[in-house]
DNA sequence: CTGAAAGCGCTAACAT
DNA sequence: ATGTTAGCGCTTTCAG
């Protein structure tokens, strides 16, 4: 069995309160402090969290519930704010929940039972009914990137709109009128926000958006590939499209190679996420990008204030992303009258 | 504040032992077990794992040290994982140690405090020291990808001599014999491995391996620029390369493609890991594939059985990679006498 | 089958 | 500054 601090209080002569208060910072002589830290030295002492987790009613564990943990746009996010949590003595207990509802409920309803001190959710159901546990205890929720309508708690979100409206605009000042795009689900936040930046640029130029150039994705390579097939097939006279997440981007970059068209000659195309991938990919693709380190530092930040016991306004973050250009857009030459 | 089994129990008017019972799956009186049901349910009680685990002395939580969460592979495996744990009650934490000896051993520590069942680790320290305290405290441990020799625990490995083996095989089935390969950093084991591959592979074809076509990359992808352009510059000859992870082969392709080299005319190339990045390039690329989700889900199963008790000797499993073509390899001709 | 009581390792009053 | 004591919520003897 390990060493206890009743072990430790025995080997110093010391009684319990004052090897806790040395345990938590407290003031004592220095004489015993010493005394202290070698007996922690030779039984080989280390503070037994859960008991002191028992105590305290904190667990020194936040949970994360995510969709994909092999989603580049997750994974990155997470690594940052693990790594402060973690520096913070905060464990971060992960669940992927495979953009399911069904077991994002089950996975919230495990961390409640594990008595986690605060939550972080990209949330896939919509409705916010999953968090409820949390809402009753009063626990801090995090949201990232998707808000919720009626849930009142902080959130870190991505301009979208502005973001997708950007990238549109430059498709256009390129002379593209015929533009497609692959959405998201319809019923998740950010899609329907990058949908609308889409609409908007198309509007304010005085292009009409049409429906036959929307497709809804599912955020896999897989669903990417299909939505590439089925708008190319639909509409021949498109001549640029815009992908709006990392997954299908990639999923539409196959799609284009399978079908053996080229980019930028055949159709123009603006990505999302992931640079490294953008660069990797020939001709080098424009993508738009987010600020997963950001998104990650202010996630946890928020989460460390909440749980010391912060009680201001929640917070809504709305954070820019940027344009990395590459080779993959072509002007199109207006036919002279 | 939640409600305790005291809750339930005085509601009830049964003993803490008989609700413990029931909560443990004991045997009761069929009136009673109904009694219990319903105060549960109306009191809305949640067992508090942090006590039962004090208790105990189980957390019902694992460990996982990594040392990249955005490293495909690493993901992969950790997902399959993790959900695997999750359905046997066990919580996972997860600490990416971002391939620094140092922080992997302040992770392993700050798990050990939290009194973790058992630990998984793709370590990055080769000595293991870092794993003491578990071995002291006689905890399970896992290594992933990666044995340490000397240490005595069950590992979950992927024959990487035969992948590069075969793969290397490939290419010189193909008639190139001026084969480079982008391995890994010299003290960790899997690069080690790879490179025995392909050295293997070479003398077993009667070609001797050469000191200038092996670059030793650090597996992530600016890595794998730095190595693919070294190696070409230094070897105008090199009609091929092997890259031994999937970062570097993004790497390698990025390199490959700002140089303006083309694949397969110019060099031929064998990537690794990453089936959809295979595909997405242009042209398709060949590659090593390594079995995750069978690494995974090995992975849970073995620290399950071992957190139950099994005292079987400790397993080295090793398992087989798969091989992707695609259209990456060309064939060269030899100069006709 | 069920109840009473002890105790897991720690913290936090309260005394001294 | 330090010691004493109670108790966090649960499991687990031990009686009954």
């Amino acid at each position: 069995m390990a060493a206890t601090i009743k072990d430790i209080a025995q080997k110093t002569g010391l009684g319990l309160a004052t090897i806790s208060s040395y345990l938590n910072g407290g003031n004592l002589r220095e004489k015993n402090r010493e005394k202290i830290e070698q007996a922690i030295k030779e039984l080989n002492f280390e503070v037994n969290e859960t008991a002191r987790g028992l105590k305290t009613n904190k667990t020194k564990t936040i949970g994360v519930v995510i969709p994909e943990l092999n989603n580049v746009f997750c994974a990155e996010i997470i690594i940052e704010m693990e790594d402060i949590l973690r520096q913070h003595g905060y464990a971060t207990i992960i669940c992927d929940c495979r953009t399911n509802k069904d077991i994002e409920k089950e996975a919230i309803d495990f961390l409640y039972r594990k008595r986690v001190d605060g939550i972080i959710n990209m949330p896939v159901n919509v409705d916010g009914n999953h968090l409820k546990s949390f809402i009753k205890a009063k626990k801090p929720i995090i949201l990232i990137d998707r808000k919720i309508n009626g849930l009142d708690c902080d959130c870190v979100l991505v301009d979208n709109l502005t973001a997708v409206k950007d990238a549109i605009g430059i498709l256009i000042k390129n002379g593209h009128s015929k533009i497609g795009i692959i959405s998201g689900p319809e019923e998740i936040f950010t899609a329907q926000e990058r949908l609308l930046g889409y609409r908007l640029a198309l509007l304010e130029a005085g292009i009409v958006p049409e429906e036959r150039f929307i497709a809804h994705g599912d955020y896999t390579i897989q669903g990417g590939m299909k939505c590439i097939e089925e708008l190319i097939k639909k509409n021949p006279d498109m001549t640029a499209v815009f992908v709006s997440n990392y997954e299908m981007t990639m999923g539409t970059v196959i799609g284009i190679n399978e079908l053996g068209i080229k980019i930028p000659e055949n159709i123009s195309v603006i990505g999302f996420d992931n640079i490294e991938f953008a660069r990797a990919c020939k001709p080098k693709l424009a993508i738009v990008t987010q600020p997963t380190k950001k998104i990650g530092v202010n996630v946890a930040e928020i989460m460390l204030n909440r749980i010391s016991g912060n009680p201001e306004d929640k917070k809504i973050l709305k954070l820019q992303t940027g344009f990395l250009n590459g080779n993959s857009i072509q002007e199109v030459k207006l036919p002279s009258i």
